[in-house]
DNA sequence: TACCTGACGGGCC
DNA sequence: GGGCCCGCCAGGT
């Protein structure tokens, strides 16, 4: 996933690392991006996200928060409570807009991927 | 072509 | 511990 990726294949990989994430974990912008080789690139992953409704298949970006474990695009899903009811629909707890044990459930791309 | 915005992160005060 | 500022890449106007 280091590869001199195009900027169309940084988006590949990014909804590709999110769709690797395991249903019960989740992951933040700021790793994907580090996965995809975009350091600070969280702002990139976010951007992708916004799009990924376009993408197929479906992207779970309901799994993918920010670095404080906020679900910080809970207003861009379909409606704002969706995404946490994904989230807990998969067994996350979700409290106050913020998944609990953030630092236990966090999912690792670049630990897990062995980058 | 240039400026601004955006689902963020990390560092500093 | 909390809040503020700067940096990052891409896309839209």
């Amino acid at each position: 996933m280091k590869d001199r990726n195009s900027k169309a294949d940084i988006y590949n990989a990014i909804y590709e690392i999110v769709r690797l994430c395991p249903k019960g974990r989740v992951t933040s912008y700021g790793a994907v991006a580090a996965a995809v080789g975009l350091k600070s690139g969280a702002r990139l992953v976010g951007y992708a996200m916004s799009v990924c409704k376009d993408i197929k298949p479906k992207v779970p970006a309901h799994r993918v928060v920010n670095s404080h474990g906020l679900l910080s695009g809970k207003h861009h899903f379909a409606t704002p409570e969706t995404m946490q009811l994904l989230l807990q629909k998969e067994g996350i707890q979700v409290h106050d807009d913020k998944v609990v044990d953030f630092g236990r459930l966090f999912w690792d791309p670049i630990k897990e991927l062995d980058v």
